[in-house]
Formats: C-alpha cells, sequence, structure tokens
DNA sequence: CCCATGATTGAGCGATCACTCAACAGTATA
DNA sequence: TATACTGTTGAGTGATCGCTCAATCATGGG
C-alpha cells in the first residue's frame, strides 16, 4: 500500500486514469488525455506501466485494495445493524448516481462489459472486485444469519444482490432517472424481508428449470 | 421493414455492424473494419450514414424493430404459459451466453454502458428497447395476472426482472461461467413462485420493513 | 568529487481513427 | 439519345491512437 518511496506519480497516474475511466470508460480515454489532466509527459507514464492496459490493471488494483475506505467506511460510520448495512453499501450506489447525475455507475460494472474480452488479467481483476464485494455482503449477512433461515445460501444471495444493484444501475443511467434503481431495491428489500419476517416458508431456489434442459413448458 | 428499393447495401452495413458491435463493442470497432467485413467501400458507409453514430442509431432501430423474430419468437413457438414464456426469454439470454462462451450477452446492456454518455437520440433509443422488453414481459404478466396478486405492480416487476438479467449477464460474462447467471434466475424464479403461491401474503414492495415485532436494528 | 539509480523530458514513431469527395457506373424515364 | 437519380469507388484528409527512446535531471551513497 503506503508506496513510501518515489515521487507519487505513479500514484497520480492511476489516480487520474481511474477518474477518467469511472466518467468516459477505458478505451475512450486516451493516454495523452491522462497524462494532460495528470500534468506529465508521456514518457513518464509508460516508465511506470510498459501499456495503457498495465494502467487499467493497477487502477483495478487500486479499487480492490481501497474498498473499505472508499466504500465500506462510510456506511458502517453509520450504521450498525449488519443487514441495513448491506442496503447501506446500496444507497451509497444511489448517492453516486444522484450526485453525478447519473454519469458515473460503479466502477467495476462499467469497465466489466468494456473489457470482457481482453487480457485475463484483466478479467482476473474484475472478477477479484466482484468476489470481495460479494464475500463482504456475505459477511454482513452471516452476521444477520439469526434472523434469516438457516439453510439459506448466503453466497448466492450475495451474489444476487450484486447482480440486481449492477442491472439497477445500468437502467437508471440509461433513463437518467433513479427510478429503476429505486424499484429494484425495493423489490430487493422485499424479498430479504420475507425471509427475515417468514424465513419457515421460505424455499430455497434450486430447481433449475431451463428449457435447455429438455421438457417442453406448458 | 421491406426496404424493397436500393441493393440491400445498407441493410448489410447495419447487420455487420450489429454483429461487430455486439462482439467488441462500438467504440472498439472501426468503420474500416466494417466495411471491409461487408465488403463495401467506405464512400458506401457514408452514402447512407453521415457518421459512425447514425449507423450505431440505426443498428439499434434494428433490435428495436426485430425484437419479435430475434427473441420473442423462438420462445413463444416452444411455450404457451405466459409466465413461463418470461423465463423462457431469460433462457434465450443463457443459451447465448453458452453458445458465444460468454462473448455476447445482451447486445443492448453492452451499448447501454459505454455509450451513455454520448448522443441523446443513441440513450433515447436504449430506452426504447428496455421499455419494449419490459413491456413484452409486463404483456405476459398481464396474461398471468390471474395467479399473481391482485395488487401486483406488475411494470415495476417485469422492469426488476430486467435488472437482474441485465447484471447477471454481467457476472457471468465477468467469470465466464453460467453459475451467476443460473443462481439470479433461480432467486427471481423463487421470488415469483412466492407471489404465485403465496399471493394474499404478497406485499407491494415499499414500506415493507421490520413491521410489529421487536426492533434489532441499531 | 564521481557514479549509479530513479525519474522525467519531449520530440516523434507508424498505425489507425472517423471521414471526405470528385469521378463514375447502373438504371429508369423522357 | 439525353437527363436524372441512386449507389459506388478508392485514394486521401488531418487528427489522434498507443507507444518509443536517447538525453537529461535530481538525489544520495561511497
Amino acid at each position: 500500500m503506503g508506496n513510501e518511496t518515489g515521487t507519487g506519480t505513479r500514484d497520480l497516474l492511476i489516480e487520474t486514469a481511474r477518474d477518467l475511466f469511472l466518467l468516459q470508460g477505458y478505451g475512450a480515454t486516451g493516454v495523452a488525455e491522462i497524462v494532460r489532466v495528470a500534468g506529465v509527459r508521456p514518457g513518464s507514464l509508460y516508465y511506470f506501466f510498459p501499456t495503457k492496459e498495465d494502467l487499467l490493471i493497477a487502477v483495478l488494483e487500486w479499487y480492490r485494495d481501497n474498498i473499505y475506505e472508499g466504500l465500506l467506511q462510510p456506511v458502517y460510520e453509520r450504521i450498525d445493524d449488519p443487514l441495513e448495512r448491506v442496503f447501506g453499501i446500496l444507497d451509497g450506489y444511489r448517492q453516486m448516481l444522484l450526485l453525478t447525475a447519473y454519469d458515473q455507475g460503479c466502477p467495476i460494472g462499467n469497465l466489466a462489459l468494456e473489457v470482457t474480452n481482453s487480457h485475463p488479467r484483466v478479467r482476473e481483476l474484475l472478477k477479484e472486485n466482484f468476489v470481495q464485494w460479494t464475500d463482504e455482503v456475505a459477511r454482513n449477512l452471516t452476521l444477520a444469519a439469526g434472523r434469516l433461515p438457516a439453510e439459506i445460501d448466503i453466497p448466492g444471495l450475495s451474489e444476487y444482490i450484486l447482480s440486481v444493484m449492477e442491472g439497477a444501475i445500468m437502467l437508471a443511467r440509461t433513463y437518467r432517472t433513479i427510478d429503476p434503481y429505486d424499484n429494484a431495491i425495493a423489490h430487493l428489500r422485499d424479498y430479504v424481508d420475507r425471509m427475515v419476517e417468514d424465513g419457515t416458508n421460505w424455499a430455497k431456489p434450486s430447481r433449475f428449470r431451463h428449457a435447455s434442459d429438455g421438457e417442453k413448458t406448458l
């Protein structure tokens, strides 16, 4: 973490690229723009990063290493209840959408669909970020497990929550209104509330009914 | 639709761009590549489309005008039950993920996060495609309304289903495994099943939190 | 002092980017 | 045949792309 040696140019480039990638995407952000905003010359960038993709990797590593300071801590300072902390995290993305007028959503989700077919290391880091997010949600759900059905699949539910959030951000950014996000979180809240209040009646989602599995459904 | 006049070059360019945008994204696909794959010269493209963005607009209009043939009809031929038709549509995306080895997800979702900050007409068409998809799901849910709670917000639930699907595709493409998609659809199936099987006990998701019994929160 | 090392400079590389345009071909109508 | 209109051609535009590199600077140790 603390890069105590050096002049700070490397960190400056990572943070500049991070912000520009978030606003414009990876492909739409040129190296020339990054170095111009950072106030350095192209050679300096390529002294630290062999390619533009290595800079993207460093940005994704930054997100992975700063999830607590940037995402969790502001929520955990306000909220103690583990279940409400999960919805607090979701509310953080809501604030981001509103404050940036839907220009910024989830940094990882933005990049995920854009660079999925690129270098394996990039995909690996996208996955690491998603897994870290999911694990943190799962940790909170485990702390609230007393209120949830015993047979609940906490990792699966956590991943489901991530799916809902990413999809809802996509719709909110496209529509440029918060309604799709609020609608999705409300449904999610209802789903979780049902587990809390009626745990014994909760059916573990397991029956996979894919048409591809053969039988014609009527 | 039936462009009976002309030589077909315009349609050929739209379909070629559609396929390349789906595989590589909008920004990563160059005009030179489109005309090379289509077997025409750059001048022909710019005879029909003033800018590359106008070609993207034509592609989005194509998706809007061909949702039935490309997405719904293959499902509706197999499945009659309106509720199962919804999950049949979702299974179509599952097949796409598997058949393309996670290279192709939802064509609209791919573009949505990439070009959200571009020309208003593009955003408008992305929205039109999402709304059309949601409306079709809502139509099916309405046909199945007899099995659903009377007070259910069908448009809201339809939009929620779209959120879940788009987020699940994002995760499946990043992880390069179908598990996140199956997990999300299973949770969605469970959510809908609960409404069908226990409609009277279903509460409209809005202000339903920690009803009567002891408050543990904070 | 000298030197090694880390860091920076800035001109400039070839390739590709979206895009242009004057010339021309094909076909139908007059 | 003459005119008009729809497409097509392909060389070529300036700008920007990611990236290179020999030269230079700053700094601390021996």
